[in-house]
DNA sequence: ATTTTAATTTAGTTTTAACTAAATTAAATC
DNA sequence: GATTTAATTTAGTTAAAACTAAATTAAAAT
């Protein structure tokens, strides 16, 4: 049971098919073809690979799983992924919205050294500038506090963000003109069936739901 | 005259022919395929690829050069490198012995953006921690001050450490032992036809040739 | 129970960058 | 000048990862 090599494209599908696990029990041809940005037949034929290489489980027709190997691979480029993008963030002063796609190449190049390093650097976090949890060094994901999305809050409740569920660059950008980030306080002014009215430091704004469906508040 | 994009492969065969370049005044298929480590064969293949996209220019059994665009794309890549090597030395810590392989990793995939922080958080370096000069923004190679090899010096000169010409790890690990390390005051004791005799430190040492001749000083 | 639709798989193709083996050219030696 | 040697090129192959088009399977609707 040994750690294979990979390409970049075999941790990119086994980080994806791991994103989708979280929310779906098992993962379709078609969902990881849009994530991956590739095809149906294209993701059937390298699934079938994964699957010789007992990194992913594969039923025809059925849908594919991760195996505990495959999803010890996932955790490390998603280690990589998020490490990375705290580090970006932090130390090379990167916004919200130039952290992904920069990860996203660095994740698969950087050594273990690399990794250790910053990690050590930034003193072993345990969650990213998206809120998201960096597993740690022996591959465990650190537990977050039970959070709901922004709009289940009740009128004239405040709540602080813990965490935002996307990686698109102009919804992120949007997000931080509003002066919304991690750790920061919000008070639900009021909802009606456009969205949310908010209040972000003394400022007020109607968040369409849409957008208050990706803030998840503690 | 546009910049195309390149693979990573065709990005080290620009890099490499640009460092051929500046000991030899054409470069050979052979030369190329052993710095390279692919074979002659794959080099030609390579290379009539590249003189098409008029990035080198290549006569068939005499060698090849680069164009003007195809040198400005090299020493894009030597600026990434070069700035990534004395990023991790100086920012991450790691030795001299460790830089090179994580820098030639590295260098393929950082954006504009990461060279450019690196570039001004570190005051826009002009010498990496090997002493190769760091091409500028402008891609211009910044002029070092005329160097010798630490074997051409005198008896009882003294001089200042300015460039080591190698990557080999275990060369650098042994070097660094010595405690020799770039802008470093050596004392020429004495030579003979083993090598060099050199004071280091207070510390005296006999240096191979081979060794000696790696070693450039000012 | 058919039929329709949507998802998935198969089969065959393309591109990139390596490879090997054989053929060719250039240079060096006799 | 002919021959040997070394370097280079050609031609054809391989592997990875994508693609398209056609075939198949599963699920939904009539």
């Amino acid at each position: 049971m040994d750690k294979p090599r990979l390409s970049e494209s075999q941790e990119d599908y086994l980080k994806h098919i791991f994103k989708l696990s979280e929310i779906h029990d098992t993962v379709s041809m078609q969902h990881l073809a849009k994530n991956l940005g590739v095809r149906p037949a294209s993701v059937t034929g390298m699934i079938k690979k994964l699957n010789k290489m007992e990194l992913v489980e594969y039923k025809p027709y059925k849908g594919v799983h991760l195996t505990d190997i495959g999803e010890k691979i996932a955790l490390e480029v998603l280690r990589h992924h998020r490490l990375l993008e705290l580090y970006l963030a932090d130390h090379l002063h990167y916004s919200w919205d130039e952290i992904h796609d920069e990860a996203e190449r660095l994740e698969h190049v950087i050594s273990e050294k690399f990794e250790a390093t910053i990690s050590e650097l930034m003193g072993h976090p345990t969650h990213d500038p998206h809120g998201d949890p960096i597993p740690s060094v022996d591959l465990e994901i650190p537990d977050s506090p039970d959070l709901n999305p922004a709009h289940a809050l009740e009128n004239g409740d405040t709540a602080t963000i813990r965490r935002v569920m996307t990686q698109d660059k102009d919804i992120l950008n949007l997000l931080s003109r509003l002066d919304l980030c991690i750790d920061c306080e919000i008070e639900m002014i009021g909802s009606d069936n456009t969205g949310v009215r908010l209040k972000i430091n003394d400022n007020q704004y109607l968040i369409p739901y849409s957008l208050a469906k990706l803030i998840w508040v503690h």
